[in-house]
DNA sequence: TGTCATCCGTACACCAGCGTATGGAATGGG
DNA sequence: CCCATTCCATACGCTGGTGTACGGATGACA
């Protein structure tokens, strides 16, 4: 039985929304990529918002964890796992397109938003439990803790052109003095 | 004569770019907006793709020397118009929503991705040109260049909420130490 | 083998948004 | 006053997307 699950199409819907934004998760293009018509679609479903408030559901659950995970199994002090961060973070690249898109779509929508804010919320007092270890100034590590996270982002969605350097070797730069 | 003309349009078109993303400048929305209907947009543009375009076209000709010139024409060393940056860049604030739609869009469209590239790579150049002033060293102007950019987006699109203390407060930390 | 739950296919109603066609109104120049 | 230019209103066709209705297939299990 279930020839093709919930699972398949909030899986299926996440990838159209990182790849296009909430608008390009359309439910007949979904069926098409699962190699089904939409008929089982409604069945599971009954509407499209649902199945977007079940995405954001997943990729809540799935993103929180995810990543810290990773990087504290490793073990360390608090520089090595931020060596770590800046590493493993970068090979999550199918991710990171879910997260921006997620991000724009907060913008115009509350719930979405709500959603966001405490996936950030999480990611920020992780990275300032980490600066916290060798940084005694309370103001230092939350201001390192804005910067890497910013940078993070920043790092995908700016695009200048850096003269005689390339985005990896700046955002290298910054990580190093973040670690300083 | 010109009741409504090009320009009329292309305003209000931005508008809703920066509210609803590409998507929501829809040709008879911006007729109601405009208090007319679409019989005249069809004459001036005769395609709503020609209407994106020239909305591209006056945001890259306007963003591009705007927050420049107002830092610029204060004068004072870099430091100063550092300041003046940090403080002026908010007030901005119609002009973010431009700013991270099209960045948004960018992801999805080469034509629009070209176009972001000269914008950010002339901020990019003014910052660097400022931090070089009172950095000796070439790599941390650019490390610093691309925090405070990073920031600023970062700013508007990370959602965490820290402990303590307010988003304002957090990038007045972080601009205290670029500027150290 | 029969039956029930689960899922899919197909056809259709419906709506939103783009673009077209065409007639008409206002406005400034001669 | 007349005419050309510029812009607007209206009505329509078309496409692409959501959601509905319902019959059918398929597999688990008794």
């Amino acid at each position: 039985m279930a020839r093709t699950p919930r699972g398949k199409w909030i899986e299926e819907g996440l990838r159209a929304l990182a790849e296009g934004g909430p608008q390009a998760v359309r439910v007949e293009a979904l069926a098409q990529a699962l190699g089904v018509t939409k008929g089982g679609f409604y069945w599971h479903f009954g509407d499209r918002d649902t199945l977007l408030r079940e995405m954001l559901d997943t990729w809540e659950e799935e993103v929180t964890a995810e990543v810290i995970e990773r990087v504290e199994s490793g073990g360390g002090d608090a520089r090595t796992r931020l060596l770590r961060l800046a590493d493993v973070v970068p090979g999550l690249t199918t991710d990171i397109h879910t997260d921006l898109a997620v991000r724009d779509w907060a913008r115009r929508d509350e719930a979405v938003a709500r959603r966001l804010r405490r996936v950030d919320t999480r990611r920020m007092d992780y990275l300032r439990a980490l600066f916290s270890e060798f940084c005694p100034d309370e103001e230092e590590a939350e201001a390192r803790s804005m910067i890497a996270f910013s940078v993070w982002i920043g790092g995908h969605l700016i695009a200048a052109e850096h003269p005689g350097r390339d985005r990896e070797e700046v955002e290298r730069l910054v990580w190093e003095r973040l670690r300083a």
